[in-house]
DNA sequence: GTCTATAACGGGATAGAC
DNA sequence: GTCTATCCCGTTATAGAC
């Protein structure tokens, strides 16, 4: 059962994806959760709070549609998996739009924002050494180095097709074709 | 000799480079600039005035250090000019830190704002038609399709390490790095 | 826990003198 | 053209009833 609270940073999470981490006005989160102000202030403390914990909340939904799969299919190839985790990120779906969304925002925000740096770049450091590690199953005789430089591209090429395609600059079906093509390049440079 | 209106543009593009455009605060300029915030509306009519007046500024300034070379040094290789167009938006000097800055938070601000995107979009398919002709130059057997796709491909790459590089989570000579890696790959892929 | 009503404040914008 | 002083509104945040 979700608690209020809980309904209250779904909403925020909605309310983000449109208006932005910086457009959020409490007022519009308390129509858009049915609630009054003051009970998002009771719940959470300030605007900085519900923020927090609604980046928070985002970031675990995100860890969870990332990993989850279909139980019966048969168990994906390592460079299928490669695939997926990278493709996921590029999809019109509610909650990859608001978690790429509000993802987008931290990473602009952070460029004026010396708090959120640290956080980000942990987060950052923590995605690429997955896919590294993704690539290096599909292209073992890989150097460390030669891995890390190529999920270090894909990622950065990721979250630059993401915000192009969330601002319009591209068509969601043309940015998933350019990042297949480029994780071909990448694996096919490890290659060779 | 620089115009009272000219400094203050210049002032703004400083308070953006420091708090971005939707962080900038008519009284700060105000101070940064050295005048009292009624000359600023003198000048600009509000405060969208200055923010398209000074991205506008920022602009030109960007097609000016873009296409500045030194007179004496040899006319360089279509490859090289491939290299130094990136690269140009990678260094730490004040006006490319301000005009990345800026247009990063162009493109943040176009996921929320329909007005933007427009102009937003035009400009990126200026700019990627730009690098698609120089890989022509330099690949002169591609297809359009391939050249374009090339050309989308590294200018989203360099948006994205562009945002790392400033948002703190990639040191700036990586960035070149990976960038000069990214090009030498699609080169190769484009010959292949 | 949840609401209504309102205080408090930050920041955009303007009036009017010089 | 430029300043000082100030208005005014949107938004955050709280007081107090239920």
């Amino acid at each position: 059962m979700a608690s209020r609270k809980t309904s209250i940073m779904e909403a925020a999470a909605r309310v983000i994806a449109r208006r932005g981490v910086r457009g959020l006005r409490v007022e519009e989160l308390a129509a858009e959760a049915g609630v009054s102000t003051a009970l998002i202030y009771y719940h959470f403390k300030d605007r900085t709070g519900i923020l927090r914990q609604t980046l928070e909340f985002i970031n675990d939904r995100a860890e969870r549609y990332t990993t989850e799969r279909d139980p019966d299919a048969p168990p994906p190839t390592a460079r299928e998996e490669l695939e997926q985790t990278l493709l996921l990120e590029l999809q019109d779906t509610v909650e990859v739009r608001e978690n790429s969304t509000a993802w987008g925002e931290l990473r602009a925000s952070a460029v004026f924002d010396e708090t959120l740096r640290e956080d980000l770049a942990r987060a950052t450091r923590i995605w690429v050494q997955e896919v590294a590690e993704l690539l290096g199953v599909v292209q073992p005789m890989s150097s460390a180095v030669a891995l890390a430089g190529a999920a270090e591209r894909l990622t950065a090429l990721l979250e630059g097709l993401s915000v192009r395609w969330l601002s319009g600059s591209l068509p969601l079906a043309h940015a998933r074709t350019l990042l297949t093509e480029a994780i071909d390049t990448e694996v096919a440079r490890l290659g060779s």
